[in-house]
DNA sequence: TGAATTATTGTAAACGTTTACATCTTTTCC
DNA sequence: GGAAAAGATGTAAACGTTTACAATAATTCA
């Protein structure tokens, strides 16, 4: 249809021309460092005229920022990324910057890949949310000229700064408040973390010197502080090693029920994840909340939209992303910043309950 | 002039140093323009040596692209608009590209802003997904030397390429499927457009010369062509004005029902909508389908969680996205190119039957 | 062998800004 | 009224690349 357009792009010397002054005026007049107001109004009339926009290459390389940050994260078209990114966008709207971002969904090699290209590409800053895989990332070399704020994980590189959501308190207040409503075989599905393990080894797993940072450890984690404050012991039967989505819901509870252990309530790394293991047991002719009580992760939308609606823990990931942005604006003004963590609190729905069937009948 | 960190960047000119030769040198070899083996070797040594990064402002000013892309999106935390970007970022990926994304948060006010904001920043080329409301949009006027591809709309500006779903099939295929099924009284829940109008004046607000591009009204456009097919007047009374969220789902539905007509089948503008619509419907203790079916729209991960699970139409969300960072790369190299039209289909599930209650009863 | 050709490298001029410094005006103040 | 101070503007030098063009080195060929 329409090809790039062949007009001149104006720069500040046609607008100094057009308006009878030098360079230097019209840049200080746009940079509002003050000029007599006739010659300002001209050289603004001139500009206005020209449709004078400034040469953001030129600017960036005469030191000046290019306003804008750069955002790593899994999975771009998955809810909890995407209010993660909706705040980073919103926050740094009001900052006049623009974010750029890539997904590496879920895969470290495209990681890798795209925090090369971004370390190439001119950023004022960096927000990481690194794939929950593996635990050397030798590539963030390239940003040693780059301020780079990680998102989502903790305590991954000594002396860069950390965004995350309180995961131990998450798996703890769930835990706990299952344990109140009375149930007691409290079934625990894990989000990945590396070293693989499986839920034989999942005790040592959690205490190895290696398995620092992954927040589903950490729920993990807070899980045992509420049995363990309830005086219950660990049945690694009641746990399962499973994935985030829909699917792996099912899957996992599939394998949990295989195993034919007694349970009266699961906890879900996320709401997808509830919602495949609740249409899964229903099938199997389990009332939820009656017979197991469901706690899902993350309050996404559809924790409202299932029936029952779900029971979850709630991560403010839209303030995740809102923080970040601070912090990495606070890097990039030079300020050395703390990390930030960011509360979450229990929701509490319809797929919990302290009424069983069997209390029932 | 701030420092960026306190450590020095390191320049062409000190690569040079180095390697003992001339910047042209290195810059022709870093960019493959060939040199003698020998220095060759040397002058990538030294680069690496320095961890020599090109100072992309520098590359900008001189004519090269800055390898991205910008994407304006209403929303980058609904599932729809994080699968067009997921698309989008694989797309852009392959070609070393970087896309930088703004959301407009469905607010006029501040989708002009962000194209204003986008077009100071530097693009080579920009995807734009324009809130539906309104009609005019002078602040594109800012793109006359950026290349831009609009999503998700059809013309809306005589000379810029469009990619979008093909709605009127979408509306089309969905009513038609539901007649099949023997339902006469398909209540259709429509998506905003402009002007803006209710349900009495519908039919006229479809047909006025004002009324062209929106992509509710060319599914409405559909509905109305199947019905004709069918021999079937509109009857007005079906038709309810919507939002395109859960709530906006529940509260059609209640409109719909308060206005005691009679319904067999309903046609929601996404399927966020539609498991309001169910949800409300089914506290009303209407069966779903066996009262009345319904019917989504965008195939949503949630099509496949709600019980019963959704018939919808499939948007190939994901291609819109991949289209559209293809016809901007076209653009940038200077090709002409035409609109794509993506393909719908009908995806059915749970949520639509020809059983009827009373057939059963 | 040496002239002609070709391949490689260096020199220097852009690209469009910002800003220190110099210059020229205006204002202030005695 | 005139010197000094303050304010406005212009001049020119960066910033880090790319790339014509010139210069040099290597190769070819009679």
């Amino acid at each position: 249809m329409k090809k790039r357009s062949n007009e001149r792009i104006p720069t500040l010397n046609e607008v100094a021309r057009l308006a009878g002054v030098s360079v230097a005026t019209v840049s200080r007049v746009l940079n509002g460092k003050g000029a007599r107001p006739e010659v300002e109004t001209r050289v603004l009339a001139a500009a206005k005229e020209l449709r004078y926009k400034p040469n953001p290459g030129a600017r960036f390389m005469k030191g000046k920022r290019a306003e804008n940050i750069g955002l790593l994260l899994p999975m771009i078209s998955h809810p909890f990324f995407g209010a993660l990114a909706e705040g980073a966008l919103e926050e740094a709207g009001k900052n006049d910057q623009v974010v750029v971002i890539a997904s590496s969904r879920g895969n470290r090699e495209l990681e890798k890949q795209k925090l090369e290209q971004f370390s190439r590409s001119f950023l004022d800053g960096m927000i990481y949310f690194p794939v929950e895989k593996g635990e050397t990332f030798p590539e963030i070399e390239h940003f040693r000229n780059i301020p780079l704020v990680v998102a989502g994980r903790r305590a991954i590189f000594p002396n860069k700064p950390h965004v995350y959501s309180d995961n131990l308190k998450g798996g703890y207040l769930a835990t706990k408040y299952l344990l109140r409503l009375g149930r007691e075989k409290i079934a625990f599905f894990a989000g990945f973390w590396t070293p693989p393990c499986t839920h034989k080894n999942i005790r040592e797993a959690s205490e190895g010197p290696s398995s620092g940072a992954f927040s589903s450890l950490d729920r993990f984690r807070g899980y045992l502080k509420a049995l363990e404050e309830a005086s219950l012991d660990l049945d690694t039967d009641l746990v399962t090693v499973c994935g985030y989505d829909f699917k792996s819901g099912i899957e996992a509870a599939k394998e949990l029920t295989a195993r034919m252990v007694n349970v009266d309530a699961l906890i879900c790394p996320n709401d997808l994840v509830a919602a495949g293991a609740i249409q899964f047991l229903e099938q199997q002719g389990m009332k939820i909340p009656e017979d197991i009580s469901v706690a899902g992760y993350d309050d996404d939308p559809i924790a409202v939209m299932t029936t029952p609606t779900l029971t979850t823990i709630r991560q403010q990931t839209t303030r995740i992303g809102i923080e970040s942005v601070g912090l990495i604006n606070s890097l990039i003004r030079g300020k050395t910043v703390d990390d930030v963590v960011v509360d979450v609190d229990l929701i509490i729905r319809n797929s919990t309950s302290h009424t069983r069937k069997d209390s029932l009948s």
